[in-house]
RNA sequence: GCCCGGAUGGCGGAACUGGUAGACGCAAGGGACUUAAAAUCCCUCGCCCCUAGGGUGUGCGAGUUCGAUUCUCGCUCCGGGCACCA
């Protein structure tokens, strides 16, 4: 039962919500303004992806943002907060089966309802930016993007293995695999080889890293996650003969060092050697029947744990450039061929992998670094050494240090044209291309006589065919639908075919904060001179599950788009605030756990004003936030405690006056001095590090001051202008994240101007001053005694009045005292 | 295995650059108002000891310091990321 039906205590949150909601879409009070005059601040949350209704999870993020955007804009910040849609993906087509509609119906359906959600928060939006990315309008400019970063070079097509599913023709995303079964309709699934389209990420892999560094408004655990995750490693790479053959065998280690201590190489199952490798070989058949089984077993087990170390004798040697030794070829499973160069140099002796491999098989090790206090002898060692340590038996680099004979190494390579140094990331190419109908077309066009042509920029957008038709799945993929697909080439005008595969949907999400800054600009896909007045994005605030390919992604398209000419930036997010989860019963709200909270429960229960307040008083945004049902109430209670004192004092509050500084007494000096404090704090807590748990403790405070000063007969009474100083200053200071309630109560007292006219308001250092400080007397650091004393003391008369203090006293108790140490205006410590 | 975080009352959380541990809220207990309940208001609230008062206390163990939740070293547990990356 709504609260408000039972008591007429509590304010009418639903009319005054309304009231205000109104009040903002008819004015247009958030629109983003052309204001030179005035900073620019823009202010972002990740948009949603429109799954039906928001949860929790968005009440969170967004009542941050909306906090920072309104406390921005009181501040006099020119202040930019779009929203929109990030609705291309799978779960609208599971939806259009199941309900035997269209993906874009159930979308655009689903984002009507939310956007009436988000509206119902009271968010600070500016509506008229707001951007879906299904539609054509937005889509038709990613089209470009990507054609002309073919153009530049930076797409290209490949063929990789991909995961299969036979009955519905479609590849599937690693997560759509369910123990090596289609997800769907639960065959099994396959692995294939298939062309694809990639953006050449790696390109700018080493820029993507070294920007890191100015990047000191981001969470130092993203930094370090895409650091890992870009995996700069730095080494040698160098080329082995192989025996009775004239092909060379390529390497790469980050342990040049230990490159005498090679007994033998480990070469991926799908390395491109091998068969060459096995002709007029006697063991090729048992080669390729290991080989079988361990590409086999690789698919099972997906990316999941570490599976035993095999290997098989190729029957082939190769010879070590350095010395040339004769060492074994192995295939073995643990060598990736997507990385390096799908063949490894084995030093067992130094790396754990090829210790338990040569222990297996019977492989020498040879240990060939010495760690400083050790004696190895490949006899008794039970696992890998790899600590530095000085070279031993490596022919002219014995006796160096393992770092110093690294660069040594390298450069005898290079000298003797067999290797040079070599850097190897592991971030790999971004495949973009999906087998799947709700999503971007993919602008290119096959010619059996031309090939591959890019479509021309004026014929775009390339748009999804919308037409329901009957004996089709909506939502079938492209590669079904003739009318999609059958075109003419746009260099000889004979009959041609369009690409099918649609583009990952992350590629939507990569630029859309940059097209919020000129959302309906139709020449092309930014207005450079709006994109460099509010570019970059000052604060973006998102969940931490998006650390590495969100933000990664879009910081490389950040950098495309500067190298086309569109942006003047290198980096698109200033500062990155990664909040934390809702957390219900010691877990993430689920619908399988059973433990979601609906938002619109509690706006309905409570109000949108209490539920963001909640959320925003719970915890410090990026700590995750334990749901408490009676927690809610309690920032209820405080608003009504808030709404009942400004009834009842309205008429006071309204006389208000000036106030006159001279003539307070003891009482309204206190509430005053509070006020400043407040304000001073508040701020504080804002501009630090946005702890908004704490800012509304402030606010709480100071209405607690209030209260109990206006409401205490025995002391001196509170005139009406150091109330209403008060609660004019409350009301400022909540109003970021209370909104509504802040504007009704404002207009209650005021006739002449709304709350989103005020300025953010400034604390009067000497107001906010306590004239009376305490004291703590500590004996050999133990607190014994506390004194009130004037705010102007000085040291000396510090210590002497500590001295004289009787309690302190009991504890020196007639022993000789050593050293007094006093600390400004906070303590003093006697030493005995 | 490697790399990041984190640990403070019954609970969520405060504590500026080392200086009164537990702000604010929740829960709990007691009281006022009420025929009663709800709502509201007031008081108590880390633990231990016999009160005045004292002892003890920020995951554990050391250290630095007049003084450590805060700094250093060594652990334990929890959370997250990456994971055969050569």
């Amino acid at each position: 039962m709504a609260a408000n039906d039972t008591s007429s205590d509590f304010y009418d949150f639903k009319a005054i919500e309304n009231k205000w909601q109104d009040h903002w879409l008819s004015n247009s009070t958030y629109r983003a303004s052309v204001d030179s005059s005035k900073e620019k601040y823009y202010v972002l949350e990740m948009f949603p992806y429109p799954s039906g209704r928001i949860h929790m999870g968005h009440v969170r993020n967004y009542s941050i943002g909306d906090v920072i955007a309104r406390y921005k804009r009181f501040q006099g910040f020119n202040v930019l907060h779009p929203m929109g849609w990030d609705s291309f993906g799978l779960p609208a087509e599971n939806a259009a089966i199941k309900n035997n509609s269209h993906p874009a119906r159930w979308t655009y359906d689903n984002i009507d309802y939310m956007r009436d959600q988000l509206r119902q928060l009271g968010l600070s939006y500016d509506w008229e930016r707001e951007i879906a990315t299904c539609n054509p309008k937005y889509y038709k400019w990613e089209q470009q993007i990507f054609l002309e970063m073919y153009e530049k070079d930076i797409v290209y097509q490949k063929t990789t293995t991909v995961n299969w599913c036979n009955s519905c023709e479609t590849v599937l995303a690693n997560e759509q695999v369910i123990e090596g079964a289609c997800w769907r309709c639960d065959e099994q699934v396959q692995a294939r080889e298939m062309n694809g389209w990639f953006f050449k990420i790696t390109d700018y892999a080493e820029e993507l890293l070294d920007d890191l560094d100015m990047l000191d408004g981001w969470p130092d655990k993203v930094i370090t996650m895409q650091r890992n995750w870009i995996g700069k490693s730095t080494g040698l790479q160098c080329a082995f003969d192989i025996v009775d053959c004239d092909e060379k065998l390529s390497i790469f280690t980050t342990r040049p060092d230990t490159i005498f201590g090679v007994t033998f190489m480990s070469i991926a199952a799908e390395h491109p050697l091998l068969e060459t490798l096995l002709q007029a070989n006697p063991l090729a058949d048992e080669v390729r029947s290991f080989v079988k089984l361990i590409i086999e077993e690789k698919k099972e087990q997906g990316r999941e744990d570490l599976t035993e170390k095999k290997g098989i004798f190729t029957g082939r040697y190769c010879s070590n450039p350095f010395n040339g030794e004769k060492v074994p070829i192995f295939v073995a499973n643990f060598v990736l061929m997507g990385y390096g160069t799908g063949a490894v140099m084995a030093v067992p002796a130094h790396d754990q992998r090829d210790f338990e491999f040569a222990k297996k098989y019977g492989l020498a090790v040879h240990p060939v670094v010495q760690p400083a206090g050790t004696d190895l002898d490949a006899a008794d060692m039970e696992e890998a050494s790899t600590l530095p340590g000085i070279l031993i038996e490596s022919e002219s680099f014995s006796g160096m240090h393992s770092e110093e004979a690294k660069q040594a190494i390298i450069d005898f390579a290079r000298q003797h044209n067999i290797g040079d140094s070599h850097i190897t990331y592991r971030l790999r190419d971004w495949g973009i291309s999906r087998q799947r109908y709700w999503g971007a077309p993919i602008p290119m066009i096959r010619c059996e006589k031309c090939g591959v042509q890019p479509v021309a920029i004026k014929d775009l957008p390339v748009t999804l065919p919308q037409d329901l038709d009957q004996e089709q799945n909506s939502c079938a993929p492209l590669h079904q639908r003739n009318s999609f697909f059958e075109t003419s080439c746009p260099k000889c005008g004979g009959s041609a075919q369009r690409e099918t595969d649609t583009m990952d949907t992350f590629v939507e999400s990569s630029w859309y904060f940059a097209r919020y800054t000129s959302p309906r600009f139709t020449d092309s896909p930014l207005n450079k001179e709006e994109a460099s007045r509010w570019l970059p994005v000052d604060q973006y605030i998102g969940g931490v599950e998006h650390a590495i390919l969100h933000l990664l992604y879009s910081r490389f398209f950040t950098k495309v788009l500067r190298d086309l000419g569109y942006l003047d930036i290198d980096e698109p997010f200033k500062n990155l605030l990664t909040q934390g989860m809702v957390i219900k019963d010691g877990a993430k709200m689920s619908k399988s756990k059973g433990n979601v909270v609906d938002p619109n429960d509690l706006i309905q229960e409570y109000g949108a004003d209490t539920t963001r307040l909640f959320s925003l008083f719970a915890a410090p945004p990026e700590k995750d936030l334990e749901w408490n049902a009676k927690g809610v109430e309690g920032c209820s209670r405080f608003l009504n405690r808030i709404h009942r004192f400004v009834s009842t004092h309205k008429e006071a509050i309204i006389a208000g006056g000036e106030l006159t500084i001279a003539s307070l007494n003891s009482n309204e000096k206190e509430l005053h001095r509070k006020t400043h404090q407040t304000i001073k704090r508040v701020t504080g807590n804002i501009e630090q590090n946005f702890h908004f748990n704490t800012a509304i403790s402030r606010v709480m405070e100071l209405f607690n001051s209030l209260s109990s000063l206006s409401g205490d007969k025995q002391k001196e009474s509170l005139g009406p202008a150091v109330i209403r100083e008060a609660i004019d200053n409350l009301l400022i200071l909540l109003s970021p994240m209370t909104p509504h309630f802040c504007a009704e109560l404002w207009a209650n007292i005021h006739t002449d101007s709304t709350i989103e006219e005020q300025s953010w308001p400034t604390w009067d250092e000497e107001a906010a001053r306590e004239d009376e400080l305490t004291i703590v007397i500590q004996v050999k650091g133990k607190v014994r005694s506390r004194l009130q004393v004037p705010a102007d003391i000085d040291d000396a008369a510090l210590e002497e009045l500590a001295l004289k203090d009787e309690s302190a006293l009991k504890f020196i108790d007639g022993q000789t005292i050593k050293k007094v140490i006093v600390v400004k205006k906070k303590l003093v410590n006697i030493v005995v």
